[in-house]
DNA sequence: ACGGTCTAGTTATACGTAAAACCTCGTGGG
DNA sequence: CCCACGAGGTTTTACGTATAACTAGACCGT
């Protein structure tokens, strides 16, 4: 019994090479000495992993969280892992840009939030699949993408659609292609209106952060927003607050939007007219990207479409 | 310059063995050839990778991705990587116990929510730390804690304090240490008070589960619970709803508590009173056990503290 | 009977790194 | 003058795996 027998069995390349009872008697050693074939070798040997590598901005969000879920599963089934990369502010300087992604890599999959870190790690030199970035701009790597602006028209039709004419934009302040996309998409559908305004504030992405913006967006004199428009829920939970201090009321005086879906959504009262994001959705058609991508294929086209929950936050503007 | 010097001084290990000059020209050369080593080979030959596996039962909660987010800081500052491995619920059932976790590890660090999950990947045969499970049954692996006896004491006593003396626990459904002393401290510190009342209900840890759990308690007959008690933030916003449906006010009518402090606590209305797990530093904590253990030294002793936060949901019991 | 083919193996090699063992000078002390 | 020694290198080996290349019989048709 050589070591290539034992190596053509347990690779279960041994038919025609090796007998069913040296087969048998090879699983049954591995079996009794509890055998486990070492990785790196076998990395080592192949030139390949079967890791890849997932860069997140932050995994603090139940998004970015789907998005794992989804494209580990789906890595899962073609038998690779997935290691995670989460932007340096979660993780602290990244020190030794080896030292962070220990594995040996054999493709990253990258958020466009997270487009430094990116560089940081060097995935530029492995085959690359990006997230929510630029089409065109990209550095020539695949991209996948949610229909944002497609989704952006659906809120701002909506509104539109029950009377609303003055909205104030409560914009997440993390330079992305995506957050772009928004801005740009809502400011041409709400413009397209006569007699239409428009206001921006921008904050950080978290419930403070929205809560301060709002308040000060409010207190601004002009025009009276009677349509909140969040980049995402947890600024709509900011925004809320801000409105419930104000005195004034969801969605009676009020109207407020957010994107993603996440279950803070439910939990708001009234419940949050929300952009749903399909985040494992993503991650899946992202991964199958990077694994068409490392077979030399070429990955499916076309952006993931996404679609407008109507809940209680939203309704029609007060005559006034 | 043979291949043996190049090694020597890219490892930093050249003092004494290679001159200045020789090793200023494998820098440049290394720099000018864009050179990467090898990971698989250095895993192969040093025997040890350098990334260990975090076993958690969901990432989708700000929780867990909390503890990744202090693990995977902590590993970082140690020259470590973090591969995750959510439990089969959210990837699908492990077909290959290889495939899962295709990295080499040196070491797992696993919560006990997702024990199951363990014997697949055979971590235990690994160095292994176990965050928030029994000290005393567990494999003989260290054990990280966090001090959820105590926690659980100052929420009662809060409750308890306020004048509270009909309880409803919603607790999770999930079989785990940790709900297990939730369950009974809580039990404990209740009925060592005369004239006290405790209903459990249990439910999977979602918003609608919640509810749904919440109505129907409320519906049975019985001494009215003034204060509800849930395993966990997204509980509580469940239970708020169930209440608002009833009329019912919080924490006039009702008060409520929860455990985490996740965002969502903030954002619901009235802000939660609720039992502040510190999920980064549990991660930290966690990791530097498993380190220490990798070394050979015997980690730290002693629970994490956890403290109460008491926000609006709770107050004192309408007089009856 | 003999070359060819098929079966069931074994032997040998390569992957890229780290590090032990070995080599070759030049220098300083006795 | 010779030897020990240290500085500065080089050669060699090992890690565990996958697989190409080789080998030894057994069997078959002509």
């Amino acid at each position: 019994m050589s070591q290539a027998a034992v190596s053509l069995v347990l690779g279960d390349k041994w038919r025609g090479r090796v007998s069913e009872a040296t087969a048998e008697r090879v699983r049954e050693a591995a079996r009794r000495l509890d055998y486990r074939p070492n990785l790196a070798a076998r990395n080592l040997r192949l030139g390949r992993t079967r890791t890849v590598l997932l860069v997140v901005p932050a995994l603090t969000t139940e998004f970015f969280a789907g998005v794992y879920t989804g494209a580990a599963r789906v890595a899962a089934d073609h038998g690779f892992g997935v290691v995670l990369y989460p932007s340096p502010e979660g993780i602290g300087p990244a020190r030794d840009p080896f030292a962070s992604a220990q594995a040996a890599l054999d493709g990253v999959l990258a958020s466009s939030m997270a487009a430094d870190a990116l560089t940081a790690i060097r995935g530029d030199r492995l085959p690359l699949v990006m997230l929510d970035s630029d089409p065109h701009g990209s550095l020539g790597a695949a991209t996948v993408n949610l229909d944002i602006a497609d989704g952006t028209r659906q809120v701002a039709d909506h509104l539109l659609g029950l009377g609303h004419r003055h909205f104030l934009h409560v914009a997440a302040d993390i330079p992305s292609w995506t957050f772009d996309v928004r801005a740009r998409e809502l400011a041409a559908r709400v413009r397209a209106v006569p007699g239409t305004t428009l206001r921006t504030t921008r904050t950080p992405m978290t419930i403070e952060g929205a809560l301060a913006a709002a308040e000060t967006a409010l207190d601004t004199p002009g025009p009276h927003p009677t349509a909140v428009v969040c980049d995402d829920d947890k600024l709509a939970a900011g925004v809320y607050k801000a409105l419930r201090r104000r005195g004034l009321r969801v969605p009676d005086d009020v109207s407020v939007t957010g994107v993603d879906d996440i279950a803070l959504a439910t939990a708001l009262d009234p419940e949050l007219t929300t952009l749903r994001l399909d985040a494992e959705r993503f991650g899946e058609h992202g991964m199958h990207a990077l694994l068409a991508v490392l077979e030399g294929r070429t990955p499916e086209q076309g952006d993931i479409p996404v679609h407008l929950v109507v809940r209680g936050s939203t309704g029609a503007p007060r005559p006034s």
